[in-house]
RNA sequence: AGCCGAUUAGCUCAACUUGGCAGAGCGUCUGUUUUACACGCAGAAAGUUAAAGGUUCAAAUCCUUUAUCGGCUACCA
């Protein structure tokens, strides 16, 4: 068989994926067990004209490890894929677009024209994110791809909306909200990042009162806003002022008259202890005029420049222009006290990073009370849904319930879903599930929909059941009695509150499920400077770039191999590693093929006889070990771990020390000495038997290695003898030939072979022993060497039953085993566990200088540790107190140490 | 301001849930072209686990304090 000298990624990535889909691999359908348990994960809809990043790369990894793992143990298995329409920022994207090659705003081609040419655009870079994601491997199921505004979504949305407004869930009403100037629509209090600037000014206005020459001076880093001041409000307990309270001030720049109230609100200690109100536009003082029952003056358009209510001097300034024209004319007033540096942060818009205004608006909100509840009660009760990470997300995720505010859903866009309420003339509001049903409840034909669509989280809230088909009159379907509650959900921290908990509110209240029983959270890739990859900083890393280079599989690798829910860095050189790794897969597998002729695949060869070698043993006993680790540490989601376990099986154990063993009885051809090259000779029962052997212990760890690594696996697995769907799973049996439908090796435990896995361990330390003899002795690789081994009985058996091995490994020409060491002075030599020793006669070669300090330098080592145990087991403490297993082990250590120690003295007395 | 996380070899990270010999990869040094792989093989060096205190027979691990970095939430006249 021509195979390949190194692993070249690109033509199975591009082969099998396509195969997988076409042969609906990925589809539950494909499970022909009809009481086979389902198991399901939703993907988090990335935005449809998004591109992949490597967030995306890392948590789609886990699920398709997930998914992988669970379909090959038989479980009908469906990952649901999908995209969302992303409200602002598609809309934005065509806007931009709209307006570099156009010229063009969206008012210009109206409501109609510009949503169709978002659809437009969406149907020309939709396919992107959906490409990437093949690209990635994911075995996702595309027969039940959805898009949140497909129509039975959209029918779902609507539903929601009318049967949450007819229950009083959903409610319209006038409330400070924040309001992008820019993108000129509201944001919920999620949509809001914080920025922070140390540039910010805090201005001391007077404020003269009526009838008195005092002043009242308030402090403000918005002195424009003073426009719409409907008050000063001082604490009720602060002397300075008592006796204003009830006075009135003469608003400079207005003409008009506002009270000074007292409220517990104002904190005295803080500036002046005065604060000016403006009910329009800030929270705090919107709550504080309802109290007191004051105007609520808004002095903004929604572009942030100042209307007619805020004086005609001020009308259509921009608010940072007005700003400070009001410091002006206040200084020519002779009002203006003082300016200070003050530190500041302001709401920013999450997208467009404009500073957002907080103003008095009218908009529709759900009403968090009872939907808060459902959520909290389900942790409370059922720890549900169980985060991993445990700590510290549950309590992050409580902490906010606890602290819910009413969820601003109204969004003036006119991408997403458009809320199903209508207007008469009169203003009176129908919120209906159609048109034709408004109009009936209205018994008016003149009616207007409202503007505004909703916040795309209110679709993605019901992405859990609405993409199994519920839409409110179809409420029950086979998918969603099967997959739903979904087994996990996995998706970044950042978006616990604005999607998880929303998806376990709606859930609860329409299907009364849980969207998911587990929720992984996973930590974020940074840079490799520890900064959080991102457009603005150019930093990012892109998958594709690295997909490219080093293969999906080595990608998917490191990825899945970093610390679970932990932040990292990326590295390239970490995927260089793995792609080192798959090469060393893929070598390991070219040598048992190109070695195998004879033999194939086949599993009863690993149910071992009285034949079978220690080396066999220990091997198979090491996959079955690991193959139970894995299935532990996958079913605890610790990737990590479980990466860690295969790779060093499949390195260390296999490739370094099991290949190398059995290498001389594989082979076709052996070195003659007399010719002086590689001579071919016969095959025999015995090196079928040994050929069958490997290629059936690879093909076990390369079913292991699937789920992370599913194109090398895929390829590879195909090439070897005897693979066909008759190893499926058999769930799968009528299913066409690959890996991924075979069935996840489980482990058994019966095949641990504890004494198999000590010999080996002592074979392996002989064999040690004599390269760093080799190494530090500076011999030559081509020196044959002559071993000398003393040891017990029962260790004499095994390293002579492996005497061929060692020989070979360790490039010796013989082993003398014998019950006392018995060699020349110009030995060098070694103690070894079960206190056996070794010594290699270099007469000639030896350096007795060096040898005397490579001995040493053993006992020093010996007396560290044995100091460290005899002080350990002299504590009476310790002996009393520590489990008795734990003492006995020490014991044992200790006694182990001292008779190397004793052994490695004498030679060293006997060197002088 | 409050809450949370991190700090371990030169670098990037494991091990902490459940206290019991602190490991890996990269890098470094030495040797090696041995018939799967130099993207390889063999060997080696490298640690006061941020600091201080406490609990314990025993602490990287549990507790307290401090420092530095990061994240989240809130307020900000």
């Amino acid at each position: 068989m021509e195979i390949e000298k190194s692993y070249n990624p690109k033509e199975a990535e591009e082969t099998h994926y396509e195969r997988w889909e076409k042969n609906g691999c990925f589809a539950p359908e494909i499970n022909e067990n009809p009481d086979a348990v389902p198991f399901s994960i939703v993907i988090p809809p990335p935005n449809v004209t998004g591109s992949l990043h490597m967030g995306h790369a890392l948590q789609h990894t886990i699920m398709d490890v997930l998914a992988r793992w669970k379909r090959m143990q038989g479980f009908k298995t469906l990952w649901l894929p999908g995209t969302d329409h992303a409200g602002i920022s598609t809309q934005l994207q065509v806007t931009k677009k709209l307006l570099k090659e156009e010229k063009k705003t969206r008012w210009d081609l109206g409501r109609e024209e510009f949503t169709n040419r978002v659809w437009d655009w969406k149907k020309q870079y939709g396919g992107e994110i959906t490409r990437q994601i093949r690209r990635e491997g994911a075995s996702v199921d595309w027969s039940r791809e959805r898009f949140t505004m497909d129509k039975s979504l959209s029918k779902a949305v609507r539903e929601v909306f009318c049967t949450l407004y007819e229950q009083g869930w959903i409610y319209r009403g006038k409330r400070i909200v924040n309001w992008c100037p820019k993108d000129k629509t509201v944001l919920s209090d999620l949509e809001v990042k914080e920025e922070t600037r140390k540039d910010g000014k805090l201005v001391y206005l007077q404020y003269p009162i009526r009838n008195s020459t005092r002043k009242l001076t308030v402090a403000t880093t918005r002195p424009e806003t003073m426009l719409g001041d409907s008050a000063v409000a001082v604490n009720p307990k602060d002397e300075r002022y008592a006796d204003l309270i009830g006075e009135m001030i003469v608003l400079p720049l207005t003409n008009r008259e506002i009270p000074i109230v007292a409220d517990e609100y104002v904190d005295a200690e803080f500036g002046t202890g005065a604060v000016k109100i403006t009910p329009a536009h800030d929270p705090n003082d919107y709550e504080l005029g309802l109290r007191h029952n004051l105007p609520q003056i808004v002095v903004m358009n929604d572009d942030a420049t100042m209307n007619l209510a805020a004086g005609s001097e001020f009308n259509g300034l921009d608010r940072y222009v007005a700003r400070e024209k009001v410091i002006e004319k206040f200084d020519e007033l002779g009002l203006l006290e003082k300016i200070d540096e003050y530190e500041i942060s302001l709401p920013c818009c999450e997208r467009c990073k404009t500073v957002l205004e907080p103003i008095l608006s009218e908009q529709w909100f759900v009403k968090m009370d009872e939907m808060r509840d459902f959520a909290l009660d389900l942790m409370k009760a059922e720890n549900s849904p169980r985060f991993s990470p445990e700590v510290p997300h549950t309590k992050v995720y409580t902490n906010w319930l606890e602290n819910l505010k009413d969820w601003t859903i109204s969004r003036q866009l006119w991408w997403g879903h458009q809320i199903p309420a209508w207007y008469d003339d009169l203003g009176n509001v129908f919120v209906a599930r159609t048109f034709e049903e408004a109009k009936a409840n209205a018994q008016n034909i003149n009616l207007t929909q409202d503007e505004d669509v909703l916040d795309t989280w209110f679709s993605s809230g019901l992405w859990a059941f609405s993409t199994f088909g519920w839409n409110g009159e179809v409420i029950e379907t086979d998918d969603l009695n099967d997959f739903c509650p979904t087994d996990v959900l996995v998706t970044g921290r950042d978006i616990i509150f604005l999607w998880v908990s929303r998806m376990v509110m709606m859930t609860k209240k329409f299907v009364d499920k849980k969207p998911f029983k587990d929720v992984i959270i996973t930590g974020t890739v940074l840079d490799k400077n520890g900064q959080r990859m991102s457009k603005t900083k150019g930093n990012g890393v892109d998958p594709l770039d690295v997909f490219e280079k080093y293969g999906v599989d080595a990608t998917r690798l490191t990825l899945a191999g970093s610390s679970t829910g932990a932040d990292f860095r990326w590295r390239d050189e970490n995927v260089e590693q793995n792609r080192n790794f798959a090469n060393k897969i893929w070598n390991a597998t070219r040598f048992c093929l190109l070695n195998s002729e004879g033999a194939k695949v086949d599993h009863s060869s690993l149910l071992l006889d009285d034949s079978a070698s220690i080396a066999d043993k220990w091997i198979i006993s090491r996959l079955n070990k690991t193959a139970i680790n894995v299935n532990k540490e996958l079913g605890k989601y610790q990737f990590h771990t479980a990466v860690n376990l295969l790779y060093h099986f499949f390195w260390d154990d296999f490739c370094d020390w099991y290949i190398e063993l059995v290498k001389d009885e594989m082979s076709s051809s052996v070195w003659s000495d007399e010719t002086g090259q590689m001579e071919p000779v016969a095959i025999s029962e015995q090196q079928i038997k040994a050929r069958t052997r490997i290629l059936t212990i690879l093909e076990i760890a390369l079913r292991m290695l699937h789920p992370f690594m599913p194109f090398l696996t895929e390829e590879l697995w195909l090439k070897l003898p005897n693979t066909s769907s008759k190893l499926h799973h058999e769930a799968y049996k009528n299913a066409s030939q690959t890996i991924m439908l075979t069935s996840f090796p489980l482990g058994d435990l019966s095949a641990i072979d504890e004494k198999a896995e000590a010999e080996m361990q002592a074979v392996i330390e002989l064999i040690s022993k004599v390269r760093n003899i080799r190494a530090e002795m500076s011999i030559k690789p081509s020196e044959r060497l002559s071993l000398h081994v003393s040891a017990d009985g029962d260790l004499q058996k095994v390293f002579a039953d492996n005497e061929a091995r060692i020989l070979k490994i360790a490039r010796a020409s013989n082993l003398n085993l014998s019950e006392t060491l018995n060699a020349p002075k110009a030995s060098a030599k070694a103690a070894l566990s079960r206190g056996a020793e070794l010594a290699i006669p270099l007469e000639g070669l030896i350096d007795f200088d060096k040898e005397r300090t490579r001995l040493e330098n053993q006992v020093a080592k010996l007396e560290v540790e044995g100091s460290r145990l005899s002080g350990q087991l002299s504590n009476e403490g310790f002996v009393a107190k520590a489990p008795p297993e734990k003492v006995v082990e020490l014991r044992e250590r200790l006694i182990e140490i001292e008779t190397q120690t004793n052994a490695l003295n004498l030679n060293l007395e006997a060197l002088n």
